[in-house]
DNA sequence: GCCAACGTTGGC
DNA sequence: GCCAACGTTGGC
């Protein structure tokens, strides 16, 4: 099993609008970025598990725990005109862009803040904290998971 | 709102 | 294929 970060604008889609959802899944679309895409195409499988972070807020954070349940599909709101996502060279004979299916695991019950991780000195080589980062799908290695979920455990300093 | 970082676009 | 211009992301 491989582990994963995903982040997501709360303004556009929350953790509460995936606790929300029906089944509390959602297909986890609008990705419109080569290397994120190729995560998400090539690197997420069934069972893999990923944070879910709340990003563009005044506390960036990691909020909950997320399972794929389904591997990459063609992203359909990229043929849609509708959409925000819409992207005309992108057509269900070839797509362009793709996504996954998740699932709510668990919503952490205090929010593992951009702050937190940055004063983990283990966390130092996590991509999410590399200056200039905007990739909106990234890989956490498994000491970083196991990191990660330690701070979320520890008791309020 | 600002700005650094980065990706994409398009002229050449 | 280079690179300047532009748009977007995202922390602060």
């Amino acid at each position: 099993m491989n582990y994963w970060l995903l982040k997501s604008e709360p303004h556009s889609f929350s953790l509460d609008d995936l606790a929300a959802a029906p089944g509390q899944t959602t297909a986890w679309e609008g990705v419109r970025n080569y290397q994120a895409r190729n995560f998400l195409r090539d690197g997420l499988r069934i069972g893999d598990q990923a944070f879910f972070y709340h990003s563009s807020i005044a506390q960036p954070a990691i909020v909950g725990l997320v399972e794929v349940t389904r591997a990459a599909y063609p992203d359909a709101s990229a043929f849609d005109p509708g959409s925000p996502y819409y992207d005309p060279a992108s057509s269900p004979q070839a797509p362009r862009w793709y996504c996954v299916d998740v699932r709510l695991i668990e919503r952490l019950r205090r929010p593992i803040t951009l702050a937190g991780l940055k004063r983990c000195p283990a966390l130092a080589d996590f991509a999410l904290l590399r200056r200039g980062n905007r990739l909106s799908v990234l890989a956490v290695s498994a000491a970083q998971w196991a990191c990660i979920l330690d701070l979320a455990a520890a008791p309020l300093a």
